[in-house]
DNA sequence: CGACCATTTGATATGGATCAAGCGATGTGG
DNA sequence: CCACATCGCTTGATCCATATCAAATGGTCG
């Protein structure tokens, strides 16, 4: 993946980085773009992480295969968030693209480098690093719920993400939403079924969802 | 609480900041020694969170309480361990004592004034912060796990901390264990049991826990 | 149109929760 | 110093939410 990054013919050369800026601002001057298609792989377990992310269209996934195959969804990334944070020099989490569109991407090192004697940069680096802890904290929280819990908690969250009041168009499959809330797929669908049932949401198609009443889905929310 | 701080008499003064060490080093030179009873809050949930901590003796769990009342340990920290570390303004957890013990006490204000400026401290603040995103990471992917991978790859974890090879010493209670893990305390009492009788543990009491078979825990713990 | 994949729906199984009781250590008062 | 209350933990019986297995439906693309 390196490799293609190097190669990408519409990579835009490093320019100096701008310190007023914040660190997200900064990533469209310094970054270079990259499409990705469905499914593609953005980065892999293991490998080193080189390289901060900033989705700039579509939607990515990270998530960690266990060794018995199963698959855990460890965060969904909408245009305008920052993935790729990592806490070691290695990726914990492989990336994917659910559904094809462009990412901007900065080196890693060069952030680091800046950083040093930009106390500003650090400050950005470190709200980046809180806004991700809070996340992880924030989907503990999901995963000690019941399905139905589990489900109207992750709506809300998307709505509140997508800025489109009470409604939601959701770019990941039931299996990527099973895996980000530890349920199964067929509990995940029941569960949209039965929430529809009880006129909480409405289902006009599988991968849209009208919050009908988010009174009732918050209260699930406890 | 902070007006405990305030007028406890073992309180040291605080002195200036010394930029060569860790951080974790400087708690133990500019920070306040407060000693706490067992069950004792540290803070609360909602308060501002004026202060970092670092565990002296003893152990303290962080918890949130959901509006249900089903309580969520997010962490147990150990001698040794930094905690206290917030996203935003308030603590968004509280935290309690859960062995009579000392906790270190540094004024967060105090950091972040020094931070500016100073790169080694900003970087310092920045690890910390990632250590505790790893954690919560962690935490993640043990409640997607059955009850017997969740218990197993607790004791590891604590045998792991504890450095005691191949023995723990629980200092919280079944409760605590339970809360941590999102099961009951029934249920965690009888994977204890369980894993007693297939013998890769042994218990020679409620709080002591001999590690007979790791090999066999690491396998649970896919 | 027909194949394919994602999603839904149905029937059944099961892991962990819940309800309830028993046990063992620790400590207290008589 | 022992009887007994208390608290934390364990054990037992039953129930229920979600997983599992299986099939039907629907939407999309060649």
């Amino acid at each position: 993946m390196s490799l293609m990054l190097a190669t990408r013919p519409n990579a835009t050369a490093p320019v100096n980085f701008p310190a007023k800026r914040s660190l997200g601002d900064s990533f469209e001057l310094i970054g270079a773009l990259m499409n990705f298609a469905l499914n593609e792989e953005i980065y892999g377990e293991g490998e080193p992480a080189e390289y901060l992310y900033k989705v700039k269209t579509g939607c990515v996934r990270t998530y960690k295969v266990l060794n018995d195959g199963r698959r855990q969804v460890g965060a969904f990334y909408l245009p305008g968030d920052i993935f790729g944070i990592e806490t070691g020099a290695d990726h914990t989490f492989s990336a994917e693209a659910i559904c094809s569109g462009a990412v901007i991407v900065v080196k890693r090192s060069a952030i680091a480098s800046r950083a040093m004697g930009d106390s500003t940069l650090s400050k950005q680096m470190l709200d980046m690093t809180m806004a991700e802890l809070k996340r992880a904290q924030g989907h503990v929280l999901l995963l000690i719920k019941s399905a139905q819990e589990r489900v109207a908690g992750f709506l809300l969250d998307m709505a509140a993400r997508e800025r489109k009041q009470g409604e939601v168009d959701l770019p990941m499959s039931r299996q990527d939403i099973a895996d980000y809330l530890g349920l199964t797929i067929e509990t995940v669908s029941r569960t949209l079924t039965h929430l529809e049932a009880s006129s909480a949401i409405a289902l006009p198609s599988a991968r849209r969802v009208l919050l009908r009443n988010q009174g009732a889905l918050a209260r699930l929310n406890a």
